[in-house]
DNA sequence: CCATCCATGTAAGGAGTTACATGATTGG
DNA sequence: CCAATCATGTAACTCCTTACATGGATGG
């Protein structure tokens, strides 16, 4: 019941490029990832023990410093099987999406409302930082169109990110632009 | 704990523009509201309860035919109080959204992948028709502008809907026609 | 008459968030 | 030395989906 368990098959997707541990998986879910899905590491140690147990990944303990243990997870060939076949399967479901700000503008009944300008302001600032802060990682991570031939999936991602957020700045504009003025 | 109970605003937002049941709710979560929140009658029910216990909502038995009983929900001046609160108070919390399919592109390492091709494509037909599906909701909803002003909160969304697909729609498109010719 | 829709609920379980808990390492 | 970060886990709780359950109304 409740939905399909997404979340096992974005890890495998991660171990599947480098061994990793839990720690950097949830930093990949909060950087990288994080424009597209999100996870907590409480979210994530125990789905790691769950495909272990599946036989989907192994672990392997490092050592750093004096004794601090890692667990560094690798992908096995069942999991990798997984992975092709979720990458490879159709996605018909749009995932659906939130948007609680939007949902705010749908309450207000009239473009009139004294409120609407600082509402959009706010947003607009928002953003409108959002987007500079994809645009700087975008060139800094990827400088070159070389760059973006050899790590392609993350340059799609971050490309797709960024017109998202240009849509929602420009439309922000617009809205605002177009209310009456007072 | 878990994240703040959103769906109480959205119920009190609806209820404010007009006495509506638990049926009426649930459709329009997937029509007018479905473009940025969903939820299931399993979920409005409950919810429609404890908001009546806490005093935001009351409820009018009215008869449909011979026997049917519906439960025509009214927002309290009380509800009405939270609902303004909530669209005035700040959105500071650019709610996070999901894509398993862009997911799915980052994990395809090189923009060779003979799989590409037939992914993005079974993407933009998607997208194409769903956005074909609101410049038409668009057009019969609001057919002139004075329908526009009168329902400015339903227009907004609709047509930010409209403006974020048109936008997912070119996208592929453009990843489509980059791809390197077989 | 019968399929589709209207209408309202509950149950079970997985997904996801926040908080609790602990300890090591690193760099300034 | 001390703050920030690395590193791993569990507990509690809410959110959300799928399924179970029931019955009336309407239109062709």
């Amino acid at each position: 019941m409740a939905q399909k368990n997404k979340l096992q098959f974005i890890i495998l997707g991660l171990l599947n490029q480098q061994p990793l541990t839990g720690y950097d998986l949830t930093k990949a879910f909060d950087s990288e990832i994080g424009e597209f899905w999100q996870a907590q590491h409480s979210q994530i140690y125990p789905q790691l023990k769950r495909l272990e147990s599946q036989g989907y990944i192994t672990h392997e303990i490092t050592i750093s410093g004096e004794k601090l243990e890692k667990k560094l997870y690798h992908i096995t060939p069942t999991g990798q099987a997984l992975v092709r076949d979720w990458i490879t399967t159709g996605t018909p479901e749009l995932t659906a999406s939130k948007d609680e700000f939007i949902l705010k503008l749908y309450f207000v009944q009239t473009n009139q409302d004294p409120r609407l300008p600082e509402m959009l302001t706010e947003q607009l600032q928002l953003h409108t930082e959002k987007l500079a802060h994809l645009k700087m990682r975008l060139k800094t991570v990827f400088p070159t169109v070389t760059a973006q031939k050899v790590h392609y999936g993350h340059y799609l991602i971050l490309q797709h990110a960024l017109g998202r957020e240009q849509y929602y700045v420009e439309w922000l504009q617009q809205t605002l632009a177009a209310l009456p003025t007072v």
